[in-house]
RNA sequence: UGACACCCCUUUAU
DNA sequence: ATAAAGGGGTGTCA
């Protein structure tokens, strides 16, 4: 196996990436699309004001999108290494939508307002509802699978074609 | 613990800083005397079995100890991140002293509980009380602030020593 | 409901 | 080794 992990016999794999330069705020974000271990098809965009976390929910995002046009209906897991990003779409988001895209934690740290980003996640979440056939799932980054080192490298090129703007 | 002579000039700054293990229990509390920028002083200690809150007071009251032992009367600001310490030196103490370190209840029915923590709320009291030469003020945390860090790493050290007693 | 602090964990970036 | 974007919990006050 070189690429992607065990079953991409039928449907896709979408691996998914975003990075994000502190200093000059401009992230990034990739998905690459397999089909049984060969890459069909890629993209990669670059945000100016981002968040790190932003970067790479709008890759989950942008992955359905394509998946949306391009194979609706059609079996895929969306890899992402990011927990924020697979925790939020898999058991926060319904949490979220049921408090009206809010958190709701009694102690917590930051109570009852708004989630971040909440705009990226309300788009993600009615996308995910209308496409069951769409899984998204965690894979560990920077571990040598070859999908999440192409979206990293992808999310790069995209952050840094801001500046050539 | 590094010691100098009293700041003959005018006071002293004096950081304090509290630290707590939810898991172990363990906590600790640290303070850094500095005159004129300089740090003079600094004491720590550990307390097997406490609560965040507890050791931000107990920071306080070793400040004011080591005040009352090494330089009584002169000028000093104690200065503490914790909303809860502070606000309770300079506006809950005499609050709680008058109805005799208890919460009264709005409802009027019900007991009055005793406040946490009140032997060392009793004890700063009674010392401060007798040192009007104290003042106890706020500073935020983790923000850069050199006597605040300062005292954050000593309370640490405070809390690890519990280990190898 | 708000505020402050304390602890644990994940990811990203330099 | 630094800082920043998140999640969970605790103790306290109004």
């Amino acid at each position: 196996m070189t690429s992607g992990p065990p079953g991409a016999r039928h449907g896709f794999h979408v691996f998914v990436d975003g990075c994000h330069e502190p200093g000059s705020g401009h992230g990034g974000w990739a998905f690459v699309v397999y089909r049984d271990d060969t890459e069909v098809a890629s993209g990669f965009g670059g945000v100016e004001r981002s968040t790190n976390n932003a970067m790479e929910v709008t890759a989950v995002l942008e992955a359905i999108l394509w998946i949306e046009n391009t194979a609706a209906g059609e079996p895929a897991v969306i890899w992402s290494d990011s927990v924020y990003a697979v925790d939020g779409c898999n058991h926060w988001r319904p949490i979220w939508k049921n408090n009206g895209w809010k958190k709701s934690n009694p102690g917590g740290r930051g109570r009852n307002r708004p989630i971040p980003d909440a705009d990226i996640w309300k788009d993600v979440d009615t996308r995910l509802s209308g496409n069951p056939s769409i899984a998204i799932a965690w894979c560990k980054g920077h571990s040598g699978i070859a999908g999440n080192e192409r979206a990293d490298a992808l999310a790069d090129q995209g952050r840094r074609s801001i500046r050539r703007t």
